[in-house]
DNA sequence: GGCGTAACCGGACTTTACCCCGCTTATTCG
DNA sequence: CGAATAAGCGGGGTAAAGTCCGGTTACGCC
């Protein structure tokens, strides 16, 4: 398998010392994320800290963006496994009803287990990375409403709803300076609100 | 009326030659916007094409996305004078349901029509004011839902999904770099949707 | 009308995201 | 193994956001 198959990837398998380095610069961020909270990460200083050139740490990610994004990244990975190929309800195998709850209850916990990246992502003057419309979260609510039969109904924005009504609540809770209630009792509230309003919307 | 009515509005009035250069600010910025486009609207330029200082552009507006805030108040104000004392449905007197339905289809309308301000904030590096979650709309559909008999249900959290799931099309929608369908069709499909979801989820 | 104060103004300064281009090095092929 | 080459690397350079503070000006009070 060199770059033949063309379905996903990048073309060209990443040479050895720049997949070194993108390890190393991520591992370097986290270092700096948990020591000194994400305003003093800049792109300048994960260069210096890390040894290399302010021009590498601009291929790999691209943007200041992509560097909380390539954080996420890394436990999103696992998570869109489970969703895809895990154990259901959230994997297949259980009604798609259930799958979207369970689903939302994946991503509201998945979330809020990862707040200080995804804070530090919409915290600041930046782009919201995922938060506006994280695409994999469309597309498999979109697909999962496809085996539900809703009558007539725009399914696409529909889907498009749904996920913006599951990543409001959580931005809003997420970007609250002072986090008032505790994780888990947010997340229970979150999880049972995304619950009812699932089924309200689908119900017959 | 001067600053007595306490509830809103800056506590002390804006000293003359401060409004005159708001003002002047604004009528500025909106021709740069026309004749530049976003991108070369920056503050420095806004300041020097004024006339005015750097420090006096930060001073009004705070931020760069103050400006486009700024631009978007101007009409703003008189969309929730519609919604607060205007005609039926969308004013008071309609059901509240209808209200609700009403409400979606001004709002998309609204800022359809201001599509040009209303992307330009949210392109380039800029932070989405959907994280912020227009308040006003959250708390007038919130207003709307304590009328409506939903059972039990969190009607807070219930108020920010709708409000979520009423923007997230829209800048889907406005941040398209190539918008493939026009205007008059989007704003149907949109309205079709709110109120398609409203009516799902209101239903006895 | 004169005065004190507080808000306002201006523009230099700092910080930081992002660009550019000559140099270095990993990879590949004879 | 050694040369060709293409990707990667480095760090100085640019532009624009946001800050600061000394000087100026409008407003309230006497």
């Amino acid at each position: 398998m060199k770059q033949s198959d063309a379905s996903w990837g990048p073309p060209r398998p990443e040479r050895a010392d720049a997949a070194r380095n993108r390890q190393h610069l991520i591992a370097t961020a986290r270092e700096m994320l948990a020591e000194l909270g994400p305003d003093r990460l800049t792109m300048d200083a994960l260069a210096e800290r890390s040894g290399l050139g302010k021009g590498t740490v601009f291929r790999r990610f691209g943007t200041r963006a992509g560097i909380f994004g390539a954080l996420l990244d890394d436990g999103e990975r696992v998570f869109q496994e489970q969703v895809l190929c895990g154990p259901p309800p959230l994997g297949p195998g259980a009604p798609p009803l259930d799958r979207l709850v369970a689903y939302g209850h994946a991503r509201i916990r998945f979330l809020l287990e990862h707040r200080e990246i995804a804070r530090s992502a919409l915290d600041g003057r930046q782009a919201v990375p995922a938060g506006s419309q994280s695409p994999l979260s469309r597309t498999h609510i979109r697909m999962l409403l496809g085996q539900i039969d809703l009558g007539p109904a725009n399914l696409d924005l529909l889907a498009v709803q749904l996920t913006a009504a599951l990543d409001g609540p959580l931005l809003l809770y997420l970007s609250a300076t002072t986090l008032t209630r505790s994780p888990q009792q947010s997340e229970r509230q979150l999880s049972d609100s995304w619950q009812d309003l699932v089924r309200r919307v689908c119900r017959p």
